[in-house]
DNA sequence: CGATCCCGCCACATT
DNA sequence: AATGTGGCGGGATCG
C-alpha cells in the first residue's frame, strides 16, 4: 500500500511547483466535484505519472525516510505555504535513487520526518493562505494523504485541528473545503470571547486583579458579554459537538480540544500555555478523575494539536521552568487582538495586532463552510447556556445538549482547576524537598516555583503580597492585591499584608494552606509586617523550627507568645516555614503524633461520627442553608478570620486560649495537616497548619482569591477550634451562576486532633473563592459555631467538646469545600447540592470513601491512607 | 529518563 | 456491510 501512495506522492512534482495553484486548481475545479466523497485515489495522480515518476516512487517508498528525512530538514524552517518542501523532495528523489534501496532502510526516516507538524507544514504548503474567495478549493483526503504518503488517520489529524479553526470545513466525506485564514481573525477572536466565557473569569480575576486592583473577576466579563449564556462565539465552537450526539460523542473532542487549547491562550495574558496545564484544564471530566492515564492522554492529544498549531504559526514551543524545573509550554505567537467588531473583546496584550493581513471581517466563515449537518441545533441549544447554575438546563432534553457543556464546563473549570492544584499539590508532596510545599514562603529558589508556574500557566496565579513573603520571582508577586488586601485592610487597616488571613494558597501547587489558629501569633507575624499589632510570638512560632515547633507549637498555643520563637527574624522565618512547608505537605513539619492517639479517642471517633452525620445533613436538608449561609456569610467568616487575628496576635479569644492551651497540653498536634485531593470532589488540597506561621498563611489568602479556585479557605485557627467555619467566599460577583448552587463554598473546621488522620477535607461546592474572603477579623472565635454548616447539633457540641479536649491548638481545623461538582449531568442546584455534598464529605482517612469517591479515582483509599501516612512521617521526620 | 508523539487498533459513525 | 472518522494509548524516539 505505501508504496502506491508513493506512487502517488510522486506526482507531486508538479505540484511541488506551486502548492497554491495546486489548489486551486483542485478545489474549484469543477471536475473534481468537490463534493463527491469519491475516493480518489486516483485523482491524485491526475497527470504527472511519468514513468520516472513511478521510479521515484518506488526509491521513495523503499526509503522514504531518507527522502523526508533531509527535506525535512529543509522544509522544516520554511514552512509554510512555500512549496518548497515539495522542491527539496523532488530534489532528494534523485538523491534517494541513487543510494536508495540500500540505505533506504538503514536511514529509517527519523521520527521527525515523519511528524504531525512537518507533515501539517505540508500540507498548508499545499494550499493558499489567502485563497481567493471565489474558488473553493476542496480538499480530498485521500488524496492529500496520498500524495504526503501517510495515512489517513494522520491527516484527521490535522484537519480536525484545522476545522476547528475554521481554516478548512468538511463538506462531505473525504471531503474538505478549503477557507484559508481569512477568517482567521474572526475565529480566533469568537474563540477569545468564548474563552474568557469558559475560562476567562479565572483567568481575568487573576491576571486582572494582579493588574488591576479591582477584580471582581465576575463583572468585568459581565460587563463585557451580556450573558454566558447568550454568547454565540461558543456556538461555533460547539457547533461539532451537536453534531455528534452531544455530549457523548467522542469525536469533537480533538476539535473542541483544540479550540479550548487555542482560547487558553488569547485568554492568557502571558500568551504562554504550559501543557499539563492545559491539558488538566482540558479534561473536563468532572471531578477529578485525575487518572495519571487520562491526563498522559491529553497531553499527548495536545501535542498533535500544537504541532499543528506550531506549523500555522500560531504557537511555538517554549520552556517555562517552574519550580520543579522547566516544563514544557507553547507560547502564542499569533495575532493577538482581532479587529472585532464588537468592542466586546478585550483586548490583552497591547501588542498584539490582527493577522497580519488578514483581517476580513466576514462573516463567520465557519459557519458557512460548515457542511450542513451540524449546525442548526447548535443554536438552540447553546442559547440557554448558564453556568453552572443551571437551574434549568434541562438536562432531561437531551443528555447531550451542548449547552450542558457549557454549563458544565463552568464547573468543570473549577474543577479543573482544583484538579490541577491538586495535582501540584500531590507533586509537591512527593517531592517534599524539592517541591514547592513553601511555595508560600518566599524562598528564594522554591519559592518561585510556587509563583511561577500559575502565571504561566494560563490563569496567573495571583501571589501574596506579603512582603516577607513576597516572591522572589516577583513573578507573581506583583501585585499585592488589594482585593484581599483590601478586605484585609479594611477591617485590620493593614492592606498590605494579609495578616488575618488564615491561608494559603499556592498558586503553583492549588495547595491551601490552612493555618490554624494557634497561632494567631503566627498571624501576628504577617501582621506584625504589616503593622499591626503584631504578636512577636507568631513570629517566633514561625522562625521555630518544625519540628521544635511542633511541640513548641503545642506549648505556643498555650502560650501564645512563644518566646524563644519570637525572637527570630522573619526573614528566617520564612525560610523556616519554607522549608517547613514543604515538608508539612509531604509531611507535617510538625509531626502531629497520631492524632487520634493523642486526641482522646473518644472525641476523635465522636467527631468523626458527627462529620458523617454531618455530611448527611447537608446532603440533604442543610445543604441549601448552608450555602445561603455562605453566601451572606461571608462576614462571618471574615469575622472569624477577624477574631482569629485579633486573637493570633495577642489574645487568644477566651475559647481558643483554653483551647491552646489544651494544645499545650497535648504534646503533639500536627501543625499542618495535608488533606489529599482525591478525597475531595475537587481535589484540592488543604494543608492545615494548627500552629503555623501565620505569615504563610496570609500569603495564602491572597492566592486563593487570585487562584479563584472553588476551594474555600478555612478560617484561620481561631476557627479551628471552632467546628465549622464557612468560607465565605461566594461566587456571586463573577458567577455567572447565580444560584449560588456553589455559591457558597462551606468550609468546616473542626478540631482535628481526633480527626487529624482523617483529615476531613471537603470541597465546597463550586464555591467560587471569592477575592472576599479575605479575612475579617470580626467574629469572635467563639462563635465560629455558626458554621454556616448546619452542624448538626450533635456535631456542633462534638466539635465544642473536642476542641475543648482536643488541644484546640492543633486545632487542625478541616474545612469542608463544597465543589460543585460538574457532573456530567447538569444538576440543578438543587439537584446538585445533595448529591455535591454527599460526595463531599469524604474524609479520606477516617471515613472510608464510598464508592462515590471512587469514582473520581481510585486512589481514595490510598489517599486517605497516604494523608495519615504523610502525618506520621510528620511526626518522625521532625527531628 | 522524561518529553514527544508515531502508529495503528478498533469503536463508533456514516454511507 | 463497507467505509469513514477519530479516540486512544502502547511503545518507539528524541534530547
Amino acid at each position: 500500500e505505501n508504496i502506491f501512495d508513493r506512487s502517488r506522492m510522486a506526482p507531486k512534482t508538479p505540484i511541488k511547483n506551486e502548492p497554491v495553484d495546486l489548489s486551486k486548481q483542485k478545489g474549484c475545479t469543477p471536475e473534481r466535484n468537490p463534493i463527491t466523497p469519491v475516493k480518489l485515489v486516483d485523482r491524485p495522480q491526475p497527470d504527472p505519472w511519468t514513468p520516472t515518476a513511478n521510479l521515484k516512487m518506488l526509491v521513495s517508498a523503499a526509503s522514504p525516510d531518507m527522502r523526508d528525512r533531509e527535506k525535512k530538514k529543509e522544509l522544516f524552517r520554511p514552512i509554510e505555504n512555500s512549496e518548497q518542501s515539495d522542491i527539496p523532495d523532488s530534489l532528494q528523489y534523485d538523491m534517494v535513487d541513487d543510494s536508495t534501496v540500500d540505505e533506504f532502510e538503514k536511514q529509517r526516516p527519523s521520527r521527525k520526518q515523519k511528524s504531525l507538524g512537518l507533515l501539517c507544514q505540508k500540507f498548508l504548503a499545499r494550499y493558499p493562505s489567502y485563497p481567493l474567495s471565489t474558488e473553493k478549493t476542496t480538499i480530498s483526503l485521500d488524496e492529500v494523504a496520498s500524495v504526503l504518503g501517510v495515512e489517513r488517520r494522520r491527516i484527521y489529524d490535522i484537519v480536525n485541528v484545522l476545522e476547528s479553526l475554521h481554516l478548512v470545513s468538511r463538506v462531505a466525506k473525504n471531503q474538505y473545503c478549503w477557507h484559508g485564514r481569512h477568517d482567521l481573525s474572526q475565529t480566533l477572536k469568537s474563540l477569545q470571547e468564548a474563552g474568557e466565557l469558559q475560562y476567562g473569569e479565572l483567568m481575568t480575576f487573576f491576571q486582572h486583579k494582579e493588574q488591576d486592583l479591582e477584580y471582581k473577576f465576575g463583572e468585568r466579563k459581565k460587563e463585557t458579554i451580556p450573558d454566558s449564556q447568550d454568547r454565540p462565539l461558543l456556538d461555533f465552537s460547539e457547533q461539532d459537538c451537536t453534531s455528534a450526539s452531544a455530549n457523548s460523542r467522542k469525536d469533537k473532542s480533538l476539535r473542541i480540544m483544540s479550540q479550548k487549547f487555542v482560547m487558553l491562550f488569547l485568554v492568557s495574558k502571558t500568551k504562554i500555555v504550559t501543557l499539563d496545564i492545559a491539558a488538566k484544564i482540558l479534561i473536563e471530566e468532572t471531578q477529578d478523575t485525575v487518572d495519571h492515564s487520562k491526563f498522559k492522554t491529553k497531553v499527548r492529544r495536545l501535542y498533535d494539536i500544537a504541532n499543528v498549531l506550531t506549523s500555522l504559526g500560531l504557537i511555538k514551543k517554549v520552556h517555562v521552568t517552574e519550580e520543579r524545573g522547566r516544563k514544557p509550554a507553547f507560547k502564542w505567537i499569533g495575532p493577538v487582538e482581532f479587529p472585532g467588531k464588537s468592542g466586546e473583546l478585550r483586548e490583552r496584550s497591547p501588542t498584539s495586532d490582527p493577522l497580519p493581513g488578514t483581517q476580513r471581517g466576514d462573516c463567520a466563515p465557519y459557519q458557512i463552510c460548515a457542511t450542513g449537518k451540524q449546525r442548526f441545533t447548535r443554536h438552540a441549544s447553546f442559547n440557554g447556556a448558564q453556568p453552572c447554575e443551571g437551574t434549568r438546563r434541562k438536562v432531561s432534553s437531551e443528555p447531550n445538549s451542548p449547552r450542558q457543556e457549557r454549563q458544565d464546563e463552568y464547573c468543570s473549570k473549577m474543577i479543573n482547576l482544583a484538579a490541577v492544584c491538586r495535582q501540584k499539590i500531590e507533586e509537591d508532596t512527593r517531592n517534599p524537598s524539592i517541591t514547592s510545599p513553601p511555595s508560600l514562603l518566599p524562598v528564594p529558589g522554591d519559592s518561585d516555583f510556587c509563583v511561577n508556574p500559575l502565571p504561566q500557566a494560563v490563569f496567573p496565579v495571583v501571589q501574596t503580597d506579603v512582603p516577607s513573603l513576597s516572591l522572589p520571582n516577583g513573578i507573581s508577586s506583583q501585585a499585592p492585591h488589594p482585593s484581599m488586601l483590601a478586605a484585609s485592610k479594611t477591617e485590620n487597616g493593614k492592606p498590605s499584608l494579609l495578616p488575618n488571613q488564615p491561608f494559603l494558597c499556592f498558586p503553583s501547587s492549588p495547595l491551601l494552606m490552612l493555618c490554624s489558629g494557634l497561632h494567631e501569633n503566627n498571624l501576628r507575624e504577617t501582621l506584625s509586617t504589616t503593622g499591626d499589632g503584631g504578636n512577636r510570638s507568631a513570629e517566633a512560632q514561625a522562625a521555630v523550627p518544625p519540628a521544635v515547633c511542633q511541640k513548641r507549637s503545642s506549648h505556643k498555643c498555650a502560650s501564645p507568645s512563644a518566646p524563644a520563637d519570637d525572637e527570630e527574624p522573619a526573614a528566617k522565618k520564612q525560610t523556616m516555614e519554607q522549608s517547613d512547608l514543604p515538608l508539612s505537605l509531604v509531611v507535617p513539619k510538625k509531626p502531629f503524633e497520631s492524632p487520634k492517639a493523642e486526641c482522646n479517642p473518644g472525641n476523635g471517633c465522636t467527631s468523626a461520627v458527627h462529620l458523617e452525620d454531618y455530611h448527611l445533613d447537608l446532603a440533604s436538608p442543610a445543604a441549601p442553608e448552608a450555602a445561603n449561609k455562605e453566601s451572606t456569610k461571608p462576614l462571618d467568616s471574615q469575622e472569624q478570620e477577624k477574631q482569629f487575628q485579633k486573637k493570633d496576635p495577642d489574645e487568644p479569644s477566651p475559647g481558643k486560649e483554653h483551647i491552646s492551651k489544651e494544645n499545650a497540653n497535648q504534646p503533639f498536634l500536627p501543625q499542618y495537616l495535608y488533606v489529599q485531593p482525591t478525597a475531595g470532589l475537587s481535589s484540592f488540597n488543604f494543608l492545615f497548619s494548627a500552629n503555623q506561621a501565620p505569615g504563610a498563611i496570609s500569603l495564602a489568602a491572597n492566592q486563593l482569591p487570585s487562584l479563584s479556585v472553588p476551594c474555600v479557605v478555612v478560617p484561620s485557627a481561631a476557627l479551628a477550634s471552632f467546628p465549622v467555619v464557612c468560607s465565605p467566599t461566594i461566587t456571586s460577583p463573577l458567577s455567572p451562576v447565580p444560584d449560588g448552587s456553589f455559591s457558597a463554598a462551606t468550609s468546616m473546621n473542626f478540631s482535628m486532633s481526633s480527626l487529624a488522620s482523617t483529615t476531613p477535607v471537603f470541597i465546597g461546592t463550586t464555591a467560587v473563592v471569592t477575592p472576599k474572603v479575605s479575612p475579617t477579623p470580626s467574629v469572635d472565635p467563639q462563635q465560629p459555631a455558626h458554621p454556616s454548616l448546619h452542624l448538626s447539633p450533635v456535631l456542633a457540641r462534638s466539635c465544642a467538646a473536642v476542641k475543648l479536649d482536643s488541644p484546640v491548638c492543633m486545632g487542625h481545623p478541616v474545612t469542608l469545600l463544597k465543589l460543585q461538582q460538574p457532573s456530567s449531568t447538569p444538576l440543578t442546584p438543587k439537584s446538585i447540592r445533595p448529591a455535591c455534598h454527599e460526595a463531599f464529605f469524604k474524609t479520606p482517612g477516617s471515613l472510608g470513601d464510598p464508592v462515590a469517591w471512587k469514582k473520581s479515582e481510585g486512589n481514595q483509599t490510598r489517599n486517605a491512607s497516604s494523608v495519615q501516612r504523610r502525618l506520621e512521617i510528620s511526626s518522625t521526620s521532625p527531628d
